[in-house]
This record gives C-alpha cells, structure tokens and sequence, in this order.
RNA sequence: GGGCGAUUGGCUCAGUUGGUUAGAGCGCUGCUUUCACACGGCAGAGGUCACUGGUUCGAAUCCAGUAUCGCCCACCA
C-alpha cells in the first residue's frame, strides 16, 4: 500500500500546501517565545537561482526550522535586490537585442516600467525556486530593496547621515561605461588584455635655456588623452630612485631560481646603462621643473608645468610621464598632490567634447589616429612599440571604460567604518570561521569614502535637490528662502551651501520624505532633484531593520531586531555584511545580527565558480525534478564543510536516454551535444539556430546528489518497515531499566546523537551534522535496530515483549524523524503524518499526543539518563562479532541462506549478554549459536577469529563447507598481517626514548596490545597446523 | 605585489587537543533478488596523507621552505 519510493514530486507540493494552510511558517510579533530572525541575504533579481543560493538558502533553512522547532518565535524574513545596475543592464541589453532601442529611445518611466515587469517575472521565478527547496520563509512579509518600506527607510537614513554632514559632494574619477553610460563600481570592472602599442613623442620645451634639452619625450599607451594633459612629470630625485630599483633587482638575482636568472640580469644591465645614459637628463629635467619650467602641448597649444612626483619612474619609459589627472587613476592621484587644473575632454557617450577644439566629435579610436597623425605632421611622434595591454572593462555592458571625472555624492566613513570594525573586535559581531574577520576589518580599516551615486535610472532616487550657478548674493538668499522651508516644515529638509565650479556657488537641499510638502516649495525656487540614483548596497545595508518596519517604532522592530544570524557567501563580507553592521549602528546604535556564518562556494568540476555565462550552472529545480527537494538539501548540507569550496562535477542529463554526459570545457558552451549513449543530439542553453532550438534540452545536473537520493530512499524504507509492523500499536509507559538492551542501546545511542547534531546546527558545522544523521540513520537504526526487531514485532512474536518493541521503535523513528527534519522536511513530514496516524500517541519513557507537524514538533533534546557508556560498549561488542561471522563465512563462501553453527568464547560477564541475543545472531549472521561462554571448545572443523579488545573468541563449524585452501589462505593473511602489527610494536616497545619519555597509559597500552596480538597469533599459528595435518 | 585557503585511494571529501592497523560516499571486484529498501545486503581490492627539511619517544596533524591550484584585495604611463 505505501509505495517503495518515497513519490516526491506527488508528496512534496502536497506538504507544502499543508504547511502554508496551518501558517506555520508565520512569525507572530505578540508571542511571549524568545525571538530568532534570519534575514535572506535578498537575491539579484536579474535572474533565477543556481546552486550556490541553492546552498545558501538550505543552510538558512536548517537552523530555521531547527530553532523553530525548538520553540522560537522564528522569523526568517525573505525578499530580493533591485541589484542596481546589473537589473538595468539585463534589460537594456535585451531591448537592444529584441527591439534594437536603448533606454534614451524608451524614456526614464517607461524603461522603469520595463525593468518592474522584469522583477515581477524573476522574483515570481525566484520565490517558486525558494518555495520548492522548501524554504520556510514567512512569505507574507515578503520585501524588495526597492519597496515603499525600503524606500522609507533609504531616504530616513540618508537625510540623517545629510544632517550629520557624512554625506557629501565631490568629484572623483568613476569608471564610466560610455555604452550605458554610467558609472560602474571597481567590481564590475574586469581586465582584458589587448594587443597595443606604446607610443614615444616629444613635448617641446618652452624658451629652453642652452645646454637644456629642446624637448623632454614621454611614452603613454593613450596618445588621445594628451588632449587633456595639464603637466609632465619627472621623479624629484632619480638618482636615488633608480639606485633603490638597481639594489632591489640586485638582491633578486641572488636567489632568483636557474631559469630566471638571465632576465633578472639583463635587467641589471639595463638598469646600469640606463643610469649612466639617462641620469643626467633627468636630473636637470628634475632641476628644471623645480624652476617652475613649462613645456608646450602641441594640438592644444597649452603650456602645462613641468612637475616633480615620484609617480614618474625613472626606469621605465623615457622616465618622464604625460599627466592627465581627469582621464586617469594616477593621474588623478598626481594632479591632486600637484593642485593641477583638471581637464575632461570626453562627452558621456565616450566622444570627445568642445574641450578638445577641432576633435571634437571624434570617438575614441577615431581621435587617437588623428592625434597621432598630426604629432607625425608635427615632427614630435617617435617610436612605437607593440605591446600588450590591459584594458579596464565594464562587466554589464563588456564594452572599454573610460576613467571619467564626474559629481558624485558619498558617505564619509572614519566614524562609521570604525564603529564597525569595533563591533567585531569586541565581538558583538562574532564572524565564522574567524579566519574571515581579517578581511572584513582590513578593508575597513582603509576607511575609504563610499561613493554613493550612481548614473542610472533603476534604484533609489537620491533625495536632493540643488541650483547650481549663483553668484554669492543669489546663494545668500536661496539659503534664507531655505531656512524659510526649513521652518515652515520642521524636521523635513536639511540644505547646505556649497561651491560650484571656480566661481559660482549652489544650493543643496536634502528632503526628508518622499511626498513631503516642502517637494514643491523647494521646487518653486527652482531646484530640481538629483537625476542619479543610489547605489543599490546603500539600501542592502539597511535590510535587517529596513525589512522590519524602521524608521517606524513597530512591534516587529522591537520584537525581531537585532536578528540573531546571518548566512551569507564570502565575496560580499565588505560589499554587504559590513555595511549593514555600519549602518544598523548608525541607525538602531544595535548590531543587526549576533553571529554571521560564511558559507562556501560551489565551484564545478573543473574547479570554477559556477555562472550562467559560463554554462556551468545548475538550476535548483533541476535537481530537485531528478532527486527531490530532500536530497537537494541533504546532499548540499553534507557538502558543506568548514575549509573546502565544494567541488561538485556537473552532467548534462541527455532528454531521451537520462545517460548523465560530464561537462567538459568544450561541451558546454556547444548549443547542441550528441549524447555519446544514444548519439541523439540535444541543445543546451546557447541553441540558437531554430534546428538547435527544436532539440529536447537538457537539464544540467550533478550525480553528487545521488547518495542523498538513496538516503532519502532507505529513510522511506525503515520508516515503511516500521509502520507496516506497529499494526495494533497501543501507547504504554515503558521502564527504560528493564528494557533489553538492544532498546537501551538505542535509547543511548539517540542521547548521543542528538547532542552531536544539536552542538553541529549550532556551530554552523552542517556537513557535520548531516553525517552524523546519515551514519545513525544507516549503519545503527536501519541496519542494526531495525534488522534486530524484526523478530519482535513478528506477529508470533510474545505479545507483551511486542507492545514494548512497538513502543521504543515508534519512539526511535519519531526521534530520528524530529532529528532529520530540518534538513529534509518533506520526507520526514510526509512520514510523521502516516505514523501519527497509527501511533498519535508514542514517547519513551511516557506516551504523549503529538503534534500534528514534524516541522513544528519539538526538537529532540539529549536525554543524559539514556546515555550508558557500558551498553554501548558491550552492543558495540555484539557488532563486533557478527562482522567476524559474516567474515568467515565470505572467506568460505558459504551460501547466504545456509545456517552455520557457531561458538563465543567469552566472558562470563559477557555471556550473560549475548545469550539472549541468540535470535539476532541467526537473523544477522545466520549463525546458530551452539555455546556461549569462558569454556567454549572449538569445533572439530573450526574457523576461528580472536577478537582481543574484546576478549572474545568467534568459532564457526565449517564441518559442512570447508575449503581448506580458501580457509588457509585467509589464515595466512591474518598471520601475514598480526605478524607485521607484531614487528612494529616490538620495535616501538624496545625503543628506550618511547618507554621513558611517551605517557604511562599510552606504553601500557601498547603492552596489553602487543600480548594479545601475540596470543592471536599462537592461535592462528595452530590453526594453520591444524588444517594443514587434516588436509 | 599583499592576504587567505587547499593539496589524503580512480573521483568528491572527512580526519576533533600529535598516540594502536588513516575513514566515508561514488566507482571497481566477488557473492546476493519471496522475507522495508537492488536507490538494497554481505565481503573485498585500492592510500609511502604534494615535496624537502625541522620539532618530538611518536607527525596526515605542529614549524619552516618549495611546488601546484583556487579565492579575495591592490596594481598595471
């Protein structure tokens, strides 16, 4: 009647409906239970979920349902990222893709319009993911990082720091995408090498003095950006410079390995005539940019300043270098310890602008050949070298960026980075494995200023409002009319007065809430509202109290803030987990969360991060349509340890032979493959052509999941097994003393196990956890418990004995169903209801109602009276035994359903054990056990194995099936194999340093090893005789 | 360039404070299909724990160095 394989796509919906019915995922913010929160590390909704959310969000999961279960108010609060910049570049580009239009063609509020459509369709994809794994989110606090709740709080927070001037304007080189034309963060940037060149020319020196050079040469790989060149650049003391770079590459050369050691000494040689040739130059260059000397910039008919800073290095190049601070990092840097005027000569599509005169128009490569050309009309182009060249790229858009000098707003961070790093040092913040807390306060420590502002249309609105372009007088009254608004509507705006530009000044006007009244008031004097938006972590950083309700006093702020954990990956400790402690403290003076666990990342078998552009990632549902949503967990929670990235080989899952094909470099980024089993062909995610799109597609999955699937599938079994015989079940209370102790040995077996998983789930040691569960569930309750009762409940069985066997095994299964629920909710869900059903009332010692869900049962907790060293000792004995049968008998091959008799050779204490444990010696073994005892005598045709630790002796009559060569040769491999034993210890026991220096104990032990080693082997010795004179 | 981590049977990984014969799953070999489960059961083969030194009575484990791989950060006129 019940199925021999647990149906999960048939059970798993069902149950979720279930839960969702009885809300038990819902946290209530009145309940008198302590409070757990969990705040979901809100996914991107750019796309639908791989593995490595897979893998965050069942961790998640598991302490969740566990906490829950153990009688926390649990809130585990779900919701997705706007994600910025990587949302509006999906879109954009699909619309260039599909409609050939861009965001300028569409407007600001349709293009909004668009990326909200967007969200809807991958959030919807997103939660039906998290829903499926099984998430138990509570799904009707549902929020967004761009919700009315977010914003709120978004805008609370950024009128605060506003009002406490950590928030200001300033310009700074961004990275800009001209193709989206935005700004882009460092980490969205990634390098490409490029074949360049390296281009020589000649600034002409300006009323040379004689005996000075006429022109000073430069090299630079971006000869356009000499249109905004404002200086060149000579290190301030060269000699000392190339003396320190000579002493290095000296020092190199001594320990550089063989093969090295040419090029480090060519390079000294270079260096050594470099000096010589070059020093001089250099040094009066030096002197004369001391003397304020300038140098004409040909096509822009500039003169800039020769300068001294040590960015200019002497060994490279011409050992001078074009300065231009608005087009350049470093440049950057430079023109700011020199005060060098700043000069942007690009428009935001990346074409030049009226700055540079008659280029203007020009795009970048078009300008650099002309720039080049007409240095080459000029006379002042010299050589060109080819070389490599990295070149900075924009992630969203892959096009080149273009370092560019834009207005941005940031947060200044000494205070709040500090307050930060201070949470962690003092460990309100605990951070695991702690090996991660070095990051998180490095970078703080850095304390860079955040730059908030981002040039696109998709996020949150910076709330400020400014005119710019007033002479002194005009700023003086726009602040009184200010101050005005300030009055009229208290606690709304916060405004400042600042520089614009050289001359002119401007008005800036933080307002408070989004439809606050002073909106049009502060419009009507003709301020408008910065176009930007923010960048997307300011709202992320918000997320543990924004979620909550604050700024908003509500109950569930009080309730449910500070959350207790936070489970997140690595490569957003800064970007993200910093940033909230920063701002939990800003806002609450909190922490927001006590402990954050990192998790590890899921790479492929080729040992990569897994991604979508890559075509090696893995959709959750996918394995979840192959194996279930229990092994998904199972399998991603026994992968997860402390040290090591997951390793998981991936498999396309041909569509018409289900045959599992390894990914391989070259396969996965094909639109179709042929399945090396059926050679039919099928598609993957680059088909393109209509032929390839027509192909069945196939799932990417991984077989490391199957261990999980078949553990999924022995749980269902045992648990079958056990309902199938607790037919009459009647709850009575049980005397644990006088159980036989195969039930005391589970009883003591659960105490153990439990307080195992319990200090696991708390230590974030998953992979721990699982283990254990799996090799209890396995190994102890299915094959030695269950195998073991089987002649209990048999229905010839004693009656009164039965009703107590019915009554520990509903007790086992119901432990071990509690115990593994967290990681496997369905099946374990789906088993408590069908054993509610026939044991609604079960617990050892005391039968008790139970709840009507496992998800909601409590979780076991360690009984300490049911732990008995001694019973687990002596069951682990019986164990032993039967190993040593099962060994005999498979040396002798001796048929399975033969029964072969057996004696054990114990002790009298012993005996008195494992006589009534007969029965299970046939049933495991197929033994039948003659004698028991101190003055058991061999067989007439015996197999014999000493097990000394033990102090047992296993003898089985092999009267009916002895191979003597087979049972010879097993007994020479015994010998072969306690000799050596034998051989080593001797050695270690005559060694005089090991006998007086190691621990009492440990030499003692090796003694009573020794001796008993020696004892098997006299007997082996004799049997081998023995055998040997009947053969 | 700086930091962090890894290197254990064919594959993927465990291995607690140094202490008997280094474990598991998959794969492999042999046996096994009325009796919960063949996604099962039993037995077995397979490892000089990356390398070189050191500390120690004793090292997969601690220390130093080397090699390879991965991740993060910085830098690259």
């Amino acid at each position: 009647m019940i199925p021999n394989r647990f149906d999960h796509a048939d059970a798993a919906p069902r149950i979720l409906d279930r839960w969702d019915t009885a809300h038990c995922n819902r946290a209530d913010a009145e309940s008198d239970k302590p409070p757990f929160t969990i705040v979901i590390p809100p996914p991107n909704v750019t796309g639908a979920l791989h593995l490595g959310h897979g893998l965050n969000n069942t961790l998640q999961d598991i302490v969740v349902r566990c906490r829950r279960m153990q009688g926390y108010e649990t809130l585990w609060m779900p919701g997705t990222d706007h994600a910025g910049i990587a949302t509006q570049a999906v879109v954009e580009r699909r619309l260039k893709e599909q409609e050939n239009l861009t965001r300028h063609d569409l407007g600001r509020d349709e293009l909004v319009r668009r990326i909200w459509q967007w969200k809807d369709q991958y959030e919807t994809r997103i939660l039906g993911q998290l829903k499926r794994m099984g998430c138990s989110c509570d799904w009707d606090r549902l929020r967004f990082t761009l919700d009315q709740r977010c914003a709120k709080a978004v805008r609370e927070t950024f009128f605060d720091l506003f009002g406490k001037f950590r928030i200001y304007r300033g310009k700074r080189l961004v990275n800009w995408d001209t193709f989206l034309q935005t700004a882009v963060s460092d980490d969205e940037v990634f390098s490409q090498t490029k074949k360049g060149h390296f281009w020589h020319f000649r600034y002409p020196v300006i009323d040379p003095k004689p005996g000075e050079p006429t022109h000073v040469e430069i090299a630079t790989t971006r000869p356009e950006t000499m249109l905004g060149d404002t200086a060149v650049a000579v290190h301030p003391d060269p000699a000392a410079a190339l003396a320190a770079v000579e002493q290095a590459t000296r020092e190199k050369l001594v320990d550089a390995p063989e093969k090295e050691r040419a090029a480090v000494q060519a390079e000294l040689d270079r260096l050594a005539s470099r000096t010589e040739s070059m020093l001089p130059a250099l040094t009066q260059l030096r002197d004369m940019a001391a003397d304020g000397r300038l140098v004409q910039l040909p096509l822009a008919d500039r003169a800039i300043p020769l300068v001294a800073d040590e960015w200019a290095k002497p060994e490279l190049g011409s050992g001078c270098v074009k300065i231009t601070p608005a087009h350049d990092p470093n440049d950057y840097e430079v023109g700011q310890r020199q005060s060098l005027p700043m000069i942007n000569i690009l428009n935001p599509d990346g074409t030049f602008n009226a700055a540079t005169g008659k280029y203007e128009g020009l795009t970048i490569p078009q300008a650099r050949r002309a720039v080049v050309a007409d240095l080459e009309d000029l006379g002042l182009l010299g050589d060109i070298e080819d070389r490599d060249i990295e070149l900075p790229h924009s992630d969203r858009s892959k096009t080149p960026i273009e370092p560019y000098l834009a207005d941005q707003w940031f947060v200044a961070m000494a205070e709040l980075a500090q307050s930060a790093m201070d949470a962690v040092t003092d460990e309100r913040v605990k951070i695991f494995p702690a090996r991660y807390r070095k990051g998180y306060l490095d970078w703080l420590g850095e304390k860079r200023d955040w730059p908030v502002s981002r040039q696109l249309w998709w996020g949150h609105r910076i709330p400020i409002w400014s005119r710019g372009g007033l002479d002194s007088g005009q700023a003086d009254s726009m602040a009184a009319e200010m101050q005005q608004i300030a009055k009229t509507y208290p606690g709304q705006i916060h405004f400042r007065v600042d520089a614009d530009g050289e001359r002119s000044q401007a008005v800036f006007v933080c307002i408070r809430e989004e439809n606050s009244p002073a909106i049009a008031d502060v419009e009507s004097h003709g301020l408008t509202q910065d176009p930007d938006v923010l960048d997307t972590w300011f709202s992320s950083a918000l997320w543990p109290h924004s979620t909550l309700g604050w700024p908003e006093q509500t109950r569930e702020l009080d309730k449910f803030y500070p959350t207790q954990t936070l489970i997140t990956s690595r490569d957003i400790i800064t970007l993200w987990v910093a940033r909230m402690v920063l701002m939990g403290l800003n806002n609450l003076d909190r922490v927001p969360f006590d402990e954050v666990f990192i998790h590890p990342k899921i790479l492929d078998g080729l040992g990569e991060t897994m991604s979508k552009s890559k075509g090696n990632g893995v959709d959750p549902n996918d394995i979840i349509d192959k194996f279930g949503p229990d092994s998904l967990r199972f399998g991603l929670a026994r992968l997860a340890t402390e040290t090591q990235d997951v390793r998981m080989p991936v498999q396309y899952e041909c569509p018409s032979c289900e045959k599992l094909i390894d990914q391989t470099k070259k396969n996965r980024s094909a639109p179709r493959v042929d399945c090396p089993a059926c050679s039919k062909p099928f598609r993957t995610q680059w088909a393109e052509s209509d032929e390839d799109k027509a192909l069945p597609k196939a799932a990417v999955v991984s077989e490391r999941f199957e261990t999980a699937r078949n553990f999924v599938n022995k749980l269902w079994n045992a648990s079958r097994f056990a309902l199938l015989n607790l037919e009459g079940f009647q709850p009575q209370p049980i005397d644990v003393a006088t159980l036989p102790i195969e039930d005391r040995w589970l009883l003591s077996r659960l105490a153990t196990v439990t307080s195992e998983v319990t200090t696991a789930i708390d230590t974030y040691q998953f992979s721990e956890a699982a283990r254990t569960l799996y090799d209890f569930a396995w190994d102890e309750f299915c094959s030695f418990y269950v195998e073991i009762a089987k002649p209990r409940l048999a229905e010839d069985a004693d009656a009164t004995d039965r009703a107590i066997a019915q009554n520990v095994m509903a007790h086992g299964l119901d432990q071990l169903l509690r115990l593994l629920h967290p990681i496997m909710p369905f099946v374990t869900e789906s088993v408590w209801g069908f054993l509610g059903e026939i044991a609604p009332q079960r617990g050892v010692p005391t039968p008790a109602p139970v709840e009507s869900f496992a998800m909601t049962a409590a979780f076991p907790v360690s009984v300490e009276s049911h732990y008995d060293a001694q019973i687990e000792r002596q069951f682990s004995e019986f164990q032993r035994i039967i190993a040593a049968i099962r060994q005999i008998r498979a040396s002798q091959n001796i048929p399975p359903r033969e029964t072969v008799p057996v004696a054990i050779g114990c002790q009298e204490s012993s005996r008195s054990l494992l006589q009534p444990m007969t029965a299970y010696f046939a049933a495991l073994a197929g033994a039948d056990v003659q004698q028991i005892g101190p003055e058991t005598a061999a067989f007439e045709t015996d197999a014999h194995l000493a097990l000394p630790e033990a102090q047992v002796d296993v003898h089985v009559d092999l009267e009916r099936f002895i191979d003597v060569d087979a049972e010879l040769f097993r007994l020479e491999k015994l010998l072969g194999q306690i000799t050596n034993q034998i051989t080593g210890k001797e050695k270690k026991l005559a060694n005089e340093n090991f006998v007086s220096r190691a621990p009492v104990d440990v030499v003692m032990n090796e003694r009573k090893s020794l001796s008993g080693l020696k004892d098997q082997q006299d007997a082996v010795t004799r049997d081998i005789a023995k055998l040997k004179q009947k053969a």
